[in-house]
DNA sequence: CCGCGCTACGCATAAATATACAATGCGTTT
DNA sequence: AAACGCATTGTATATTTATGCGTAGCGCGG
């Protein structure tokens, strides 16, 4: 339960402004989560999260955490997931990756070189990357596997 | 005197880090700067600092995402299309808006800005955006939306 | 089945941060 | 000069966030 809502919390933050773990909680409860305050602040020190001006804001992908020791193997995907990766939605046979600014090429990248059997292509923007899988069945499947990803 | 305890206070933060409000109360001190907490909330908001782990940190070149405050306004998503909108289609559970050359981007980027909920997510090249929903329902839903704005 | 170690969580409360309010100082206007 | 507007700050306090501690559930080796 705790991974669904922290992928919650993300998508609450990134499509509108949260002042304070209290407004989160009820902005959560109204998506059918219900916790306390406490749990959110254990939550947001998990996800890294910043608060500023204008509230709570995803961590901005480059705090160098996973890579900076010395190592020639190209990034895995579940590292670049990790680093750049905010949230990740699906609909129909699509799955959308939202990544930090500049971060969706690097992600895409990695992707192609996992070559996973069920995506039959991916797209990237600037912040966002796109993929295409044969169907709903095998989209959902990418999508929860890319989430599990999301909180290393 | 203002001034000088804003510019010593980016100065301490960049050279050490600092986790509350007190620390730092107690570091200006040690230059010389005797303050109380109050006022030190006060700097910080001004100064558009943010929390995270590891203490307080300065802003981040312009990640202005969440800053709701009082801007200029970026173009508006309307104006946007208004202006380099050219056409709407829309199939199955995506819609396609094509721009004028070069359109795509800021198009794009202002679309995100206004986070439309019946929105998975958007990717843009140079003269195409391409919009996913959730599904077919509510990209035609968008793609209406949309085409209001064309002819403004 | 029991005890052990572990994780997630709520409750109560400590710690940290923001703010209402009042005081002070300094130009400007009347 | 008196009156006023405005900016800056401290004090006291409200609000928000972090955390110590206790409980519940869960897998595991005995």
């Amino acid at each position: 339960m705790k991974d669904q809502r922290l992928n919650a919390i993300r998508d609450v933050l990134s499509s509108s402004p949260v002042a304070s773990q209290d407004e989160l909680r009820r902005k959560l409860r109204r998506r059918g989560i219900e916790v306390t305050q406490a749990t959110l602040s254990r939550d947001i020190h998990e996800l890294r999260l910043m608060k500023g001006p204008g509230g709570y804001s995803l961590p901005n992908g480059n705090h160098s955490w996973p890579d900076d020791d010395e190592d020639d193997a190209p990034p895995s995907l579940a590292e670049m997931i990790g680093s750049f990766g905010l949230r990740v939605r699906q609909a129909m046979n699509q799955v959308v990756v939202g990544t930090a600014m500049g971060g969706a090429q690097p992600v895409a990248a990695a992707f192609d070189r996992e070559g996973w059997p069920e995506v039959v292509g991916s797209i990237a923007g600037d912040d966002t990357v796109l993929i295409i899988c044969p169907d709903t069945r095998r989209a959902v499947d990418v999508a929860t596997r890319l989430r599990t990803m999301l909180n290393v």
